[in-house]
RNA sequence: GGGCGAAUGGCGGAACUGGUAGACGCGCACGACUCAAAAUCGUGUUUCGCAAGAAGUGAGAGUUCGAUUCUCUCUUCGCCCA
């Protein structure tokens, strides 16, 4: 018997089917079409496991679905624009374009190496003057629709990076890559205008319904509807303000109003500009950070201001005007009424400042004496101290009921509020896609008309400068249009602006005069099925779906709306990791295994600590090469075995002891295959085994129904079970016939996970051309069954009968049941509960 | 602090709409082969008990003939937002 040898055999297959260009699709309406998408990598380098988990799912569902007779369009690319690369290239003094395009060309190869689907003709990448020519022309196209503007505005700025971040790469107060603390900086910048879609996105969560609620759950929540009410405070004082607006969702509390905040920015600064005190408040402000954590966490400090603020609903109560710490421009209108008793942050300004703390909101257990002491009460109630609000059920009723008061006394309206900002895409950085935008000296906005797209992104310049390269591109900033002499943009999109339309562009990947051809993206879109990381659920995603309803504006054409309709998010991959005495992280080929439980530092006598399994990074050295693990096992148990143990939604832990029994595995399948080719050649017996014929029907419905749920683990399982099954009858005589005649069945449904074991058992048997088989819903009724019988709910026994049975009968069999009839011991019978072919209990 | 989710053997995990808990894999134990080991094959493996049997799905209650599954309270962990 011969051993497998996967390496001369993936490589025969992975070669035949480049040469054969076996994924390659074209647009074709007369045949059904599944779009599978795996979240497309940054070309860091090199593949990581997680790269290997996202693309072997997809590659399953790929290969599935067309097995089962869609047109499969499975494309692949690189998101090439980015930070790492002009790190990168700055460290080692390399062309970011370079470097990028060797570490495409090294991923590419070790992708192909897991043997995927994967038309390799429609391959893109984003940093490839043809794909970002598009992307210019879109933010043309958006710039005349008016969803792309500037503005001058406070920015999260990485002083170690040297550029703008978006709220959502602030992390901890931190920048989500350089691990900085954020400053705020005012700068002028373009912005996408998600927030106009606000309503439409939050309405398309709906629709999506195979979308994990998870996912939809965190995408509301950051667009962040809330509904309340904008209150127009009358201020006096000694300064031109006569008016100052406030959006606020508890306007029912407004008796407990005791100060209004204004947030530094606010318009009312401008008369404090020439006031120390004020600019050193500012100062102080500016350190707290700008994400919503740092201000909850940081201390709540204010400025008193010489105005005074009316409360509406009772105009002989004149508060404080403060600006504060905690109260941000871009939300509502830059300024919040305090109301201490029922807001922790005013509570904690109030005490600071020892300003009135007045309770209007009891809890339903307590009477009216009840008062706010120690802590703020934010929970629901009865209103009380509020005049004539007095006794409305807080928040269900009290809300609604100011507001229709407030409306009426013309003192403020109704008013809903999204927490969702648009979208800042200006980056100071070199490697990116430029903006087409060219400036006068007087800073008057300029379009690069569009056929003189792509603004080309300069080669071969000196990145070692402080702040943005491009800066100091003269010959390049230069440009004439029309006679005038102007001044290219030099800062470059964000580049989720690069991943926020590539599936479109996968439609029609050389499609020169736009971005994709109607009749492509009409056939194609949307995305059947997208996987990949739960890390991208807002931002890329939400983009992503903002990108739709930004090229469907004012295009009454265009109506696909929603690009992903299914969306699948998979777990990440974890090691142990290991540290030496000294409390350095160790990696796992550094370590040897004594005795099986202790582990040593190779060559050394250092003994390693094993600490919990957490996913696998660089930083904690508890990564494992794939290209190694390819190497040594072959592509075909790499993919069974990062497959099996765990759902794919969860982290999988990758182990040593894992990956060889999944080779082992495949060994073992392989001599069974052996066994049956043997029995190909011979004369059978006619007899037959109906046995095989049922169980191999009932795995084929097993794998299927698994396939549709994304229960990959349990096609393992399944399929461990179906060898074992399979291994037990080839020894038996009477049953090869049926064995033979099933097993190509059982081939093909191993092939998606598999390729190239199952390919190559399929060409021996010289099977070509093979559709998914189906399953026979008439052999999946079983001849006989399992029927529970419990003793007052607990199990006594199993009897087997014929389907059909019924009550009686069974009954009577209980009866010339021994070990059942004794727990009946001759007691009365109070009733029995009957479940046909499943239980019967009785109640004794 | 809020939202969402999870908790099942030594470990990863199965169990369809309430109906045989622990599929499958890892690990472990024993056996076969071998001078021996590796590899391979076979058997066993929730716990307690010699056994009959009993207990058992994070803890506690509830609904039910019957609960891993449904309801409530609590604990711990994870993720997201703060």
């Amino acid at each position: 018997m011969s051993r497998y040898n996967f390496k001369s055999i993936e490589t025969k297959w992975q070669n035949y089917w480049e040469k054969n260009k076996s994924f390659k699709v074209k647009t074709d309406p007369a045949k059904k079409k599944f779009y599978c998408l795996e979240m497309f990598p940054y070309p860091s380098g090199k593949i990581h496991m997680g790269h290997v988990r996202n693309y072997t799912i997809g590659d399953v569902l790929a290969r599935y679905k067309s097995l089962q007779g869609y047109n499969v369009l499975h494309p692949m690319g690189w998101d090439s624009f980015g930070m790492p690369a002009e790190n990168a290239a700055k460290q080692n003094n390399l062309d970011p374009k370079k470097w990028t395009e060797t570490n495409i060309l090294n991923m590419k190869t070790q992708l192909k190496k897991l043997g995927l689907s994967i038309d390799w003709d429609r391959e893109i990448s984003t940093c490839n003057k043809d794909y970002y020519k598009h992307q210019q022309a879109f933010f043309l196209e958006l710039f005349e629709k008016k969803l792309v503007y500037r503005k001058e505005n406070y920015v999260n700025w990485d002083p170690v990076d040297e550029t703008v971040l978006a709220n959502e790469q602030v992390i901890d107060g931190k920048g989500w890559r350089s691990g900085a603390i954020v400053e705020r900086k005012k700068l002028s910048q373009w912005f996408f205008n998600i927030s106009k879609f606000s309503q439409e996105l939050l309405d398309g969560i709906e629709k999506l319904d195979t979308w994990p609620n998870k996912v939809k759950t965190m995408q509301k929540n950051w667009i962040g509807k809330s509904f309340g009410c904008e209150i127009d405070f009358k201020i006096e004082g000694n300064l031109p303000i006569k008016n100052i607006k406030c959006f606020t969702t508890r306007p029912d509390t407004l008796f407990g109003f005791s100060f209004l905040a204004l947030s530094v920015d606010h318009e009312v600064s401008k008369f404090y500009n020439d006031n120390e005190d004020f600019l050193n408040f500012k100062q102080e402000c500016s350190k707290t950070g700008t994400t919503e954590e740092a201000i909850a966490v940081g201390e709540k400090i204010g400025f008193k201001t010489s105005l005074v603020a009316v409360n509406p609903l009772n105009p002989k109560q004149k508060v404080p005007v403060y600006f504060a710490n905690f109260v941000l421009m871009d939300y509502g209108f830059g300024a919040v009424f305090g109301c201490p008793a029922h807001d922790q942050r005013d509570f904690d300004f109030a005490k600071k400042y020892d300003l009135e703390i007045r309770t209007v909101v009891r809890p339903d257990d307590k009477n009216e004496k009840f008062k706010v002491i120690d802590e703020a009460y934010p929970g629901p109630g009865v209103l009380i101290n509020s005049d004539f609000l007095n006794g409305l059920k807080a928040p269900e009723n009290s809300i609604l009921e100011t507001i229709k008061i407030l409306e009426q006394k013309k003192l403020g309206k109704k008013q809903i509020n999204f927490r969702l900002k648009d979208w800042g895409v200006s980056r100071q950085r070199y490697w990116g896609c430029p903006i087409p935008i060219a400036y006068d000296e007087n800073g008057k906005v300029y379009p690069i008309p569009k056929s003189m797209l792509p603004v080309e992104l300069p080669e071969n310049i000196d990145l070692n400068v402080k702040g943005n390269p491009l800066d100091s591109q003269n010959n390049w900033r230069k440009i004439n249009l029309d006679g005038k002499k102007l001044f290219r943009e030099t800062d470059t999109l964000d580049t989720f602006v690069c991943s926020s339309w590539y599936y479109l562009r996968f439609c029609s990947p050389t499609e020169t005069e736009y971005g994709f051809k109607r009749e492509d993206i009409d056939y194609w879109m949307p995305v059947d099925q997208y996987i990949g990381g739960v890390e991208h659920a807002i931002l890329h995603l939400l983009y992503s779906r903002f990108f739709m309803q930004a090229l469907s504006h004012e295009n009454i054409n265009f109506n696909i709306l929603e690009p992903f309709s299914g969306l699948f998010t998979q777990g990440m991959v974890c090691h142990e990791t290991y540290k030496d005495p000294d409390n350095n992280w160790i990696s796992p080929d550094e370590i040897e295994n004594i005795d099986g439980k202790k582990y040593l530092k190779k060559d050394t006598t250092k003994l390693i600590s094993v600490g919990p399994s957490e996913s696998m990074s660089k930083s904690k050295k508890n990564t494992i090469d794939p290209e190694n693990i390819i190497a040594d096992y072959g592509a075909d148990s790499v993919r069974l075995f990062i497959l099996s143990d765990s759902p794919p939604e969860k982290d999988v832990q990758w182990s040593e002891e894992g990956i060889v029994s999944s080779f082992k595995f495949i060994q073992k399948l392989w001599k069974l295959n052996e066994k049956v080719i043997n029995e190909m050649n011979k004369n059978h017996s006619t007899d037959y085994d109906d046995e095989i014929t049922r169980y191999t029907n009932k795995y084929l419905k097993k794998v299927h129904d698994n396939l549709e749920s994304f229960s990959y683990n349990k096609i393992i399982a399944n399929l461990y079970e179906m060898y074992s099954f399979l291994n037990k009858k080839i020894e038996k005589a009477y049953t090869k016939k049926t064995i033979i005649e099933n097993y190509q069945k059982i081939l093909i449904v191993m092939t998606p996970i598999l390729p190239h074991f199952a390919n190559e058992c399929l060409s021996i048997l010289k099977v070509r051309d093979f559709i998914w088989p189906e399953y026979d819903i008439s052999l999946l009724k079983e001849e006989i069954i399992n029927v529970v019988i419990q003793i007052n709910g607990k199990k006594r026994g199993v009897l087997q009968t014929k389907p059909n049975i019924t009550e009686e009968k069974l009954f009577q069999m209980i009866k010339n049941d021994e070990k059942i009839i004794k727990y009946l011991n001759q007691k009365t019978i109070k009733r029995k509960v009957f479940i046909k072919d499943k239980l019967l209990n009785i109640i004794i």
